[in-house]
DNA sequence: TTGTAGGCGTTATCAG
DNA sequence: CTGATAACGCCTACAA
C-alpha cells in the first residue's frame, strides 16, 4: 500500500486533517507545522492520492478529449495530433490531465463520453468535431457539463461556447487571391458536406466569386472525404471536366497531396498547370513537392484557447457562452501560378 | 448531485450492496433481482462513478502513456499519433482509458509520472521513448509499478517488458538491398545517436557494410534531430563531400522529407542522383514526391502490443518480462534507381 | 440469496 | 491554530 496522508500524521505527531491543511497550504497553519509536516512527506515520500481527492472534491482536473467518429482514420490527418499537442500544453500549464475518448464508432464515442462524465472521470469536455444532430452535445447540453468545441456548432451556437476560425472569411480570401492571380476557372475540393467547416469554407469561395460577378459552377464543386484518397478522387473528377479549372482551393493539406500525385499521374505540373491552395498549413504542406500554398488556421490556438475557455467554465459555472476567432492568415508558397491571359 | 448507487437501492427496495453486486454481475444474485435492479438502473439513468470505484478497487482503468520530452516537436512526427493510435484502439477493446503526460523538459514528464502513478491515476504506463539514465525507468523499477516501453531498453533489458522492432536486422536488409542496386558509396543519416533506435539501425548498416566487404566511412555517418530539419542538416554535410554518397539510409520519414527538399535545392533529383531509403513508413513517406522507400516497422502493431501486454501486467503482477518483437518491411516505391557501373 | 458495516484516502465542517 | 468526525460513492468481508 502506498503511504497515506494518516502515515505522514502520525510521523509528525499531528492529526490527519493538518497534514490535508499543509497539502493546500492553509493558511491557517503555522509556518512551524508547516515546515514540519513538509518534511516528514518529503522523508516518507508522500504524494497525495488523486482518486481520494476526487472523490471528496468531486473533481478529477482532468478534462477529456473527444475524437470525431472516423477517430482512427482522423488520426492520419495532421490536424488532430496538432490540436492534442496545443490542448495538452495549456492543460498542462493548469495543471490539468487529460484523456481521449478510444471509441470508434459513433455509439461508442457516446458511451466513452458517458462513461467519462457519469463516472466522474474529467471535470469537463472538448468536442473536436462538429455533426449535425449529435446526441453527445444533447447529453452534454441537458446535463449542463462544462463543454467546449473546436469548430462551429450546427445548433445552439449561443448555447455552445466555441473556438473557430472565421471560415467563411478565410475562404474568401483565398479565393480572391487566386482571382487576382487571374484565374477564371477556380474548383473547390471540399470534405464531407455534412461538416460545418466545409459549408463554410464553401460559403466563403461562392462569395468571392459572386463579387466579382464570376458565375458559380456546380461541376467545380466537389466534396470528398478528409485524406489524401479523397484529394485523389476529386482530382480526378475535376481534370476530367471539358473545362477543367486552372486552380483548386482544397480546404485540407492531406487532400492536397492527394491532389499533387493525381496532377502528376497526368502528366501535368503544379503550379504550371495547376494552382493548388489548401487550408490547415499542417508541417506536410511546406515539406510538399511544390510546396504548398496553405491558409494557416492556428491549430495549436485552437487546442490552447479550447483548454482556456473550458477550464474558464468548469472553474466558474456562470461562465458565459464566448464564441473565440483563432486568426487565419494565407502562406504563400509555391504552388500557385499566375495565368494571364486565356480563359 | 450524480445519481448514485444508494438511490437505485432504494427505488429497487434492496440494499446498496446488492445493487453493487448487480453491478458486478455478481452469480450470487438470483435473475430476478438483477433484472428489477437493472430495470430501476436504466430508468434513473444511473451510470456507476468510477472515482469511488477506483479508490475501492485500487484501480483505475487507465493507463498512463508517456511521451518523450521533445514531446511537443515529437508531435510533428507522425510515429507518435500512429503509436497512439494503436494504443487507443487496444485499450478501448479492453475497456481501459488513457491518460496522456504532458510535461515538456524531463523533469516535467518525471513530476508527470510521479502525480500519474502516485496519485494512484493510472494502473500502468507505457513509456514511448528509450532513453539512457532515466529518472522514470528507475523509478518505475524500484516501486514495481507496471510498466512497457516501446523501443528497446538501455540498461536493466531482461527486467523490462518491451515492444521493439528487430531494428539491426531491418537496417541490414536495408543496406543490402542498396547494394544489391549496385550503390558502392552509402551514407547513413540517423537521429540522436544516444537514441537507442539509431545505435540498433547504424549497427545494421554497418554490419552489412562489412559483410559486403565495403569500407565504413565515417564521414558517411550523421547524427541529426529527429525531424525534417535534421534531414536537411545531414543532406547539405553529405552532399558537400568531395565524394558524395549515391544512396542514403535515413532513418525517420520525416527526415527523409528534408532530404528530398534538399537534395531539389542542389538541382539534383531523386532517385537519379541519389537514392532514398528511409524508416516508419508513415502516411507522408507514401505521399512524397517521389514516393519514398521506406520500412514499414508496423507502428500500429507497436501500440497495440504495448497495451496488451501492459494490461498483461497490471492484471497479473507476476507476467514475466518479455521481449516483443514486430515484424518490419521494406516496401520499394519509386526513391531508389539501380546503379551499375562508376564507383 | 441478501443486508450490515467498515474501509479506500481526502477534504470540509465544527468544535475547541 | 489544530483535532475529531462525517462525508464522497463504492466494494467486500461477515452476518443473517
Amino acid at each position: 500500500m502506498n503511504i497515506t496522508i494518516k502515515d505522514v500524521a502520525k510521523a509528525a505527531n499531528v492529526s490527519p486533517s493538518t497534514v490535508s491543511r499543509v497539502i493546500a497550504d492553509s493558511p491557517r497553519i503555522s509556518e512551524k507545522t508547516k515546515k514540519k509536516v513538509r518534511k516528514v512527506m518529503e522523508e516518507l515520500g508522500y504524494h497525495p492520492n488523486f482518486i481520494a481527492r476526487s472523490l471528496a472534491n468531486q473533481s478529477t482536473q482532468v478534462i477529456g478529449v473527444v475524437f470525431p467518429s472516423s477517430g482512427n482514420l482522423a488520426f492520419q490527418n495532421p490536424f488532430f495530433s496538432e490540436v492534442l499537442r496545443g490542448i495538452s500544453e495549456a492543460a498542462h500549464e493548469k495543471h490539468y490531465g487529460i484523456q481521449l475518448t478510444t471509441g470508434v464508432t459513433e455509439e461508442e464515442i457516446y458511451q466513452d463520453v458517458l462513461r467519462m462524465v457519469q463516472g466522474g472521470r474529467v471535470d469537463g469536455v472538448i468536442l473536436l468535431y462538429s455533426k449535425i444532430k449529435d446526441h453527445v452535445i444533447d447529453y452534454l447540453l441537458e446535463k449542463d457539463f462544462p463543454f467546449v468545441m473546436v469548430g462551429k456548432p450546427y445548433e445552439h451556437v449561443d448555447k455552445i461556447t466555441h473556438v473557430d476560425n472565421d471560415n467563411v472569411e478565410a475562404a474568401r480570401e483565398t479565393t480572391e487571391y487566386l482571382l487576382k492571380l487571374g484565374h477564371q476557372r477556380i474548383g473547390f475540393i471540399g470534405g464531407d458536406k455534412h461538416l460545418m467547416v466545409t459549408v463554410t469554407r464553401l460559403e466563403g469561395y461562392k462569395q468571392a466569386l459572386q463579387k466579382a460577378n464570376m458565375p458559380i459552377r456546380k461541376e467545380y464543386i466537389i466534396h470528398e472525404d478528409f485524406l489524401e484518397s479523397g484529394g485523389k478522387q476529386g482530382t480526378l473528377k475535376l481534370l476530367s471536366l471539358p473545362e477543367p479549372p486552372t486552380a483548386l482551393i482544397v480546404t485540407d493539406d492531406l487532400m492536397a497531396l492527394g491532389v499533387l500525385q493525381t496532377v502528376l499521374q497526368y502528366g501535368l505540373e503544379v503550379p504550371r498547370d495547376l494552382s493548388v491552395v489548401s487550408f490547415n498549413n499542417a508541417l506536410i504542406a511546406r515539406l510538399a513537392n511544390p510546396p504548398l500554398s496553405s491558409v494557416d488556421i492556428g491549430i495549436l490556438d485552437l487546442g490552447m484557447e479550447a483548454v482556456k475557455q473550458l477550464i474558464a467554465k468548469i472553474e466558474n459555472k456562470r461562465e458565459p457562452v464566448k464564441r473565440v476567432i483563432i486568426p487565419h492568415e494565407l502562406i504563400i508558397r509555391s504552388s500557385c501560378a499566375s495565368r494571364d491571359e486565356n480563359s
